[in-house]
DNA sequence: CTGTTAGCGCTTTCAC
DNA sequence: GTGAAAGCGCTAACAG
């Protein structure tokens, strides 16, 4: 329970000067009496003022608040993202709420809707694997709040986007995996609903396309992202007649889970299969062997999607314009998918 | 550049009755005519209107707003510290605002006094190894705004505190170190200024004296948490003539950034030397040989710190109590001390 | 049931 | 230089 907080009327009435006085020495103003100013600025360190933000942004109509929508909070991708935009926005003096959706759509609407209440200046969004209506969103745009929307977009919005060269990445980690022998290549595929797996679904199908490699259906696994079930996919893949000798998987738990179980099975990689994952994760480079994987800057991705907000936050709507910021990745080969010669 | 947000002025204006009653229907009030009420719910579907939760903080003098102050981002600890409490938060309607230290005591001031501004409800804090003075806290408490500490805490803040049993813990991982018949045990010691470090290190110190070993200085390193720097504690410490045969590290990067050393100096863990980590962080059952740590039920102490706040939220400041909470912590045994004889 | 008034803490004209 | 007054968007008595 608060106590009384010192306002510039507890100053004003000590001092017997007005309020608009104390207002003025405190924020600076340069006509006022140096010996004014100066018994204002000893009293208000004396009563621990601090101005009030609220009031001040009542005013003002900002709220200093940048609010950031995330789906879930399971892997270790979006912190890190938050990381990078919090420090981003610490620098130009922003607060920054976050609110995860936990995947779920309405949870997303509900929060979008706290952010709006809570007279957020802008907001960065990453929707779940369920959405697929924007109404939530459009509403920020007919308020004339800018919206930049990370790693989860999605066409329906014409808002600045941050991603990554997704089609390329995974590309040229299927490439990869061709370069070094393998023929016949997995593939554990992120939802349909999002970009980023279709990108990197196309990727994989063009780059065996490339190498006149046969598209199989049947080792291509719809995975809905929950951890735990990679366990099944993989053990029905490593037991049909004409199992996998390469695996592209959408991230990197995913990955992880397929090299333990693999493990597991008495096989061996990269030698029987090859494997590949996506993000860099934590622990990507612990796991033995240590995990090919495509690199992204997450909190690069973080500082860059918030560095686009500030920009919108400056300008007209009618100024606004939806760029798509396509931030590079890059492939780190590690032993999940080759092991060099002079390895030990 | 927001355009006009709809106030409750507009909708008054627009149905030609006055902003209470407007006021009134929006807020539920049951003494409204329907027709009125429905007229206005209809109108304020139409303009998107939003509460504006700043002049609502204002009269209210609550932001909603809990502050949670960290020492950095570097490990997966804090994030992970903090989704429990977001998640924590959100369910009691309240927005989280994060700012981190980078283990700097003045910037640690600065986003307290940023925290005091927003008008938090309440902060979490967690101080930097550089923090000796608290005047920054105690304002808080002057002001009659709750605090609680967790992880980080110190003496001198009479304040409700979340932590881990650092000292059995410790006590309980070096010997299971002994157990497994390790007699020269070296530990690499945190900062001394945190309490956490000085009690994993009683907790070291009077498991060796129980079990009648020695304890030799010359392998107690004092580290700072940088990363990178145990390698060349690690070959220090490999090299002397006498090395240790056991290694307990104040946390888990220091731990795996040990095995990598020793794995690359060609010995054998856990047969030359056992090693114990601390927090069980992403990863450390990735690497090989997994590592032997003590679990901390981390999402947990944000929410438990959270809730704690909470609690402390709905009392007078007379009634508030210094608890200390301590969770439980366990040692969850892997190969990096002990490799059960039926293991491959 | 509804309108009027005051006020949350602050900034900002407009006077003097 | 300083004070008085208005107002940011909303709620909460107090009337009627």
């Amino acid at each position: 329970m608060k106590v009384h907080q010192t306002t510039i009327y507890d100053i004003a009435r000590e001092l017997n000067i007005s309020k608009s006085t104390v207002s003025r020495a405190l924020t600076g103003h340069p006509q006022v009496k140096a010996e004014t100013r100066k018994a204002v600025l000893e009293l208000a360190g004396k009563l621990d003022y601090q101005r009030n933000m609220l009031s001040i942004n009542l005013i003002s109509r900002k709220s200093n608040l940048i609010g950031i929508v995330v789906p879930e909070f399971d892997t270790s991708y979006f912190p890190q993202v938050i990381i990078g935009a919090q420090a981003m926005a610490q620098k130009h003096g922003y607060n920054i709420i976050v609110s995860q959706s936990n995947e779920k759509f309405e949870t997303e609407v509900e929060n979008t809707k706290v952010m709006l209440a809570s007279q957020v200046d802008g907001i960065l969004v990453s929707i779940t694997k369920e959405t697929r209506s924007f109404e939530h969103l459009k509403i920020f745009q007919r308020k004339g709040i800018p919206i930049v929307m990370f790693n989860r977009v999605c066409d329906e919005m014409i808002v600045p986007k941050v991603v990554i060269n997704d089609y390329e990445a995974a590309f040229g980690a299927v490439e990869h995996l061709i370069l070094t022998g393998k023929k016949r290549i997995a593939h554990l595929a992120g939802p349909d609903s999002l970009i980023t797996s279709r990108k990197r679904m196309q990727g994989y199908l063009d780059a065996l396309k490339k190498h006149h490699l046969p598209v199989d259906e049947s080792i291509i696994i719809p995975y809905d992202l929950t951890l735990g079930k990679v366990k099944i996919y993989v053990h029905h893949l490593m037991e049909l007649e004409n199992p996998p000798d390469g695996l592209f998987a959408i991230n990197d738990p995913a990955a992880i889970e397929a090299i333990q179980t693999i493990k597991k099975m008495g096989l061996s990689i990269p030698r029987d299969i090859g494997i590949v994952g996506f993000s860099n994760d934590y622990g990507s480079d612990l796991i033995e062997p240590s995990l090919t994987t495509v690199a992204q800057p997450i909190q690069l991705i973080g500082s860059t999607a918030l560095q686009l907000l500030l920009d919108l936050m400056d300008k007209e709507v009618s100024q606004w314009k939806a760029v798509t910021k396509t931030l590079d990745s890059s492939l780190i080969i590690r032993n999940s998918s080759f092991i060099p010669d002079n390895a030990s």
